[in-house]
DNA sequence: TTAAATATGTGTTTATTTTACACAATGAAT
DNA sequence: ATTCATTGTGTAAAATAAACACATATTTAA
């Protein structure tokens, strides 16, 4: 807190060339793209995982990454990684943070963007022929290879945060979904216990699902109402102005 | 959203070899740190700026940002820029978003990953010796180089978005300061206008304010009561549930 | 010294939101 | 026809947020 009295060194005016050396040369780093893929299924929150390239790490699993290529963005490159690994192309994906200790990776300085991703598994189902590919369930989840451990972790608890005050949720449900899946999405991501009728007007109230004048089929019980998610309508009337609280 | 009929491409099982080559190669690219530095004086939001190294961009402004070094992690290069620029040490300093578009440098890929950092400017005064850096009104600054306006207007949303759920803002105020002055901020940052009673209720309410028995000195009405924050206690009474709303 | 100006400090009422909680209705299984 | 499991619904109490006015402290100007 109290200052050194030492002069603030002074920055240089550098050349473009300077710059341009520095930016060839030294001062690079390989940069990979980690895409951490939730699912909702048998109403556990689960993620998608791979068994590990290297030997280091053989018999451990890892996050779903890989290089970005010199000529990609970096939100293109997560979405290659989903692409290739999925086949899905339209989903919910979301910069979450940058991971860059020193010795993060045991080939040298990569440095990895973690994205999130939340895809549906009903749609996704068929999608996946690769056997090393794997959907595990999240709490259950332990000693993954390199730091990803660390990243599921930064991104579950971004996630948890984020389904309080954004929708993205409920991309992990099928289009028509039951009041009940929704509230047992909640209660997987969330950990904890819900209300049901405080729930049920909760969402109501936020009025952007649209009932679809259908039921769940081949439940043991009374089939609830089938609804689905009105995005626009969401998008049109989304709070602005959540308060001070903390 | 349909998926296409064709195969997954499986994925290789690597070498570590073949890895490291990847890794030391071809695939990489140079990585910054840029920071978004803002600061709070005359009851308005600013950002700490300095003139554009590169001819290209000659007399346009810029972050303040550096190239990582090849032994440094990522928060460690914020925080030497941070010492660097302004003699500060001891400063909230937090990762916000990667900016990775293939072109957005001219000297070649350069990744940049922002952080903001919030620093009380009267503390800070003194520190400032290079005449090239200037604190500018955050809602005043248009056309910075590189992409850095577009860093500059994520990191302000993220701000605006911040100070709603976490106390991060009152690193922005001297350590003494009045609720008028706390007030200020949040109208500030928020650009809004805030019902006073009710705001004291609010802060008061949370209860991390420490009244320290002063007053404010040399203002030209009557002076309020100063008070600070009890970091401490605001760990221990944190809410960690907010609700579903959105 | 007094009066005017300016901003502080405080409390109540009302509206809104959240919480807690129980029973009738539906359809499946027996 | 009965049992079972789960859906669907409403209300009362508690907590929170919003709206709003007047007395007080200090500086400045008359």
């Amino acid at each position: 807190m109290a200052g050194s009295s030492k002069n603030i060194p002074q920055k240089s005016i550098k050349t473009f060339k300077v710059i341009q050396s520095e930016v060839q040369s030294i001062n690079r780093v390989a940069l990979s793209i980690d895409c951490v893929i939730f699912g909702f299924d048998e109403n556990k929150l689960k993620v998608l995982l791979i068994r590990s390239d290297l030997k280091k790490f053989q018999n451990q699993w890892t996050l779903l990454g890989d290089l970005v290529k010199p000529d990609e963005d970096l939100d293109t490159s997560a979405y290659h990684i989903l692409k290739q690994r999925t086949g899905l192309n339209d989903v919910y994906l979301e910069q979450v943070h940058t991971f860059g200790e020193v010795s993060r990776h045991p080939a040298g300085r990569v440095v990895t963007v973690a994205y999130c991703s939340l895809i549906n598994v009903q749609h996704h189902r068929l999608k996946i022929l690769d056997n090393e590919i794997h959907w595990h369930e999240v709490d259950n989840v332990t000693d993954l290879a390199f730091d990803h451990q660390q990243i599921l972790e930064s991104c579950y608890a971004w996630l948890q945060k984020r389904v309080q005050e954004h929708p993205l949720g409920l991309s992990l449900l099928p289009n028509k979904f039951s009041l009940r899946e929704l509230q047992n999405l909640y209660e997987a991501i969330l950990n904890i216990k819900l209300d049901r009728r405080n729930f049920r007007k909760k969402f109501f109230s936020m009025d952007f699902l649209v009932d679809m004048d259908e039921h769940e089929q081949n439940v043991p019980h009374r089939p609830g109402r089938l609804y689905k998610f009105d995005y626009e309508k969401y998008e049109r009337n989304k709070k602005k102005w959540s308060g001070i609280d903390f």
